[in-house]
DNA sequence: CAAATATATGTAAACGTTTTCAAACAAGGG
DNA sequence: CCCTTGTTTGAAAACGTTTACATATATTTG
């Protein structure tokens, strides 16, 4: 409708000075600024955001690419983005990558289009290589990785220490008095799933407690054939006394396997799992699990690249955040007086 | 880097030419398109968005406003949303209210700034009011509202039955030979938890069953407060034996409470969740659910605005779509044989 | 074959800002 | 009172497209 021309006519000034009022400009008299801001309310001015980023070549949009948005990692994660970005006057454009790598060139070259500020991406399962980012670079930019990252030394990215994870909340349950400790591993591709089995076998190599063949009990895509087989190790010996799940949702099968087994939680098996799910807290018993923080991490991706987004005082370093996770212990893994988060 | 010009001056063709080939126009020859790209492949030429949608007049992205997004009724829709979207061309800006009008209104203004084409939204709690939509009917921006809407008629919106989804779950609970069936409600103030509360109640009458007072337990912000409700009804005369909640987490809190009591499910009391949850297929036993729909709500939501932006052929008839919920029936409450979603 | 029509390209003005540079004006110093 | 300095304003170009209109070329038609 009404446009800064418009208001430059109204009030008699010029483009520019009328330019300079709405970008808080503290060159202009706090009287002009009155005179202008009250033609704006009358003729109910409202800036045009396209014009002011075509002209200066840059608009406050970014960029956040994830796999799919309807998982809690991700949505979590993506919340307290949008939570720091929009304080910032950024406004962040969702895209999902559907676990496709072609899909997700496809969305960066859609977001240079755009001439976005900046982007937040969390890697398809495909993705192995930054071949479809150089563009960013290219470009200038910024570029934050966070949840899955590649292996790469010259990237920005905020992770937690899945290895850690894992490796905390075995000790736990051997804390807890687990001796024969199974893990239900992911897919065997996803990185941070091999980070986090490395983290379980670590843990009890250190523990100085065996690990036979079938004590990891493999990622199978059929959930028939996950239960089956770790019905089968439940049945053999040494009986498992432990369970060390490497999703919630995998944990939850495991519940329901145990369940109907009759077998007791956590009193025969002692069981956590990983992520931290809503649903964790209000199970009976409560699933023990290996929290992700995942609004910390969103967060702390949010800043990083918003500090990537200032104007360059120095040469900046390269920030690799590596966060530890946090245990939530809960019943299913209780099997001595400790103190809970409830 | 490149541009339009730097085409124009590399191919000896002219500005409109080569916009022409970007932009599919029939009106040029296979020859000089021929041209035209491989000197924009030369150049490694990329198409200023911004500056065509400054141009012309519409940008291609889309404000989607939810409360929060890290919510399985939202994420899922967006999800959906997404995918309907950007195969038409269009990315989706995502806005958390964090349930303020206030926040809302800001939103809002800003998308308009932003020259979005069409904006989706679930209002927050506070919203009675569309006061703050208003501008967006001045500037002719396309408006569709889902899950939750409000309750004027000139509106395009997608939502579910909340009435006919409690009132399905309640008649399926009297079907499974429940007699004396309460009910967690949702907060007062919300529409859709008045709506479920009443289709609860009239389910109740039409099979002339007794609804008695505490057989609806209020919603209280503290979760104490609701277990203490509970837990004194469920050890009150006459013994309920059917259990409807306003959402899954509030039926994850009543089996908690059962558990707890020994109360065996669904023998000695059947219940429902309401949302369909990821975890409650997971449960043991599972979780019979509502399901709200949300990817189908989403994806009709993002139809809706689609058609709105196509150019107006005809007067368009406003949208008010109702879709009937899907009763997920599992282990929670099956006390006859019948069949089952899994 | 000239006139009429269709097709392909060119010219130039927008779109609504930001921003560089210059101009005007006031105040302060000698 | 002139010169310098500092502050506020103005003029005009730019950002990279799209698009109405005009023009040139090719095709059809009687």
């Amino acid at each position: 409708m009404a446009n800064m021309k418009d208001l430059a006519k109204a009030t008699g000034l010029s483009l520019a000075t009328i330019s300079r009022v709405f970008n808080d400009s503290d060159k202009v008299t706090a009287q002009t600024r009155e005179i202008v801001l009250s033609a704006a309310e009358k003729l109910s001015y409202r800036p045009n955001k396209m014009a002011a980023a075509l002209r200066s070549g840059r608009s406050n949009s970014i960029g956040v690419i994830v796999p799919v948005i309807d998982r809690e990692v991700f949505s979590s994660a993506i919340k307290s983005m949008e939570e720091v970005l929009s304080a910032s006057g950024y406004n962040i454009i969702i895209c999902q990558s559907h676990e496709s790598y072609q899909r997700e060139q496809e969305i960066i070259e859609n977001l240079v289009q755009l001439k976005v500020a900046g982007v937040i991406i969390s890697i398809s399962k495909e993705t192995n290589t930054t071949d479809h980012l150089a563009v960013l670079e290219k470009e200038n930019i910024p570029l934050v990785f966070f949840d899955r990252s590649l292996e790469l030394g010259k990237l920005n990215s905020v992770v937690i220490n899945n290895y850690n994870g894992a490796y905390q909340a075995t000790q736990h349950l051997v804390d807890q008095g687990c001796r024969q400790i199974i893990h239900l591993a992911g897919k065997e591709k996803v990185p941070i799933f091999r980070e986090r089995r490395r983290g379980f076998e670590d843990a009890l190599r250190r523990n100085k407690l065996a690990l036979e063949d079938g004590d990891v009990i493999a990622f199978d895509e059929s959930q028939a054939n996950r239960v089956a087989q770790l019905t089968a190790r439940l049945a053999a010996e040494p009986r498992p006394d432990g369970i060390l799940a490497h999703g919630d949702i995998s944990a939850l099968v495991a519940l329901r396997v145990l369940n109907e087994k009759g077998i007791r939680v956590p009193a025969e098996v002692a069981i956590v799992g990983f992520g931290d799910s809503l649903f964790c807290t209000y199970l009976e018993p409560g699933l023990s699990s290996v929290s992700q923080r995942n609004e910390d991490v969103g967060r702390l991706a949010a800043s990083l690249l918003l500090e990537e987004l200032q104007p360059q005082e120095a040469d900046r370093v390269v920030a690799h955040q590596v966060l530890p996770p946090v245990l939530k212990i809960r019943k299913s893994s209780l099997r001595r007086p400790q103190t809970t988060d409830e």
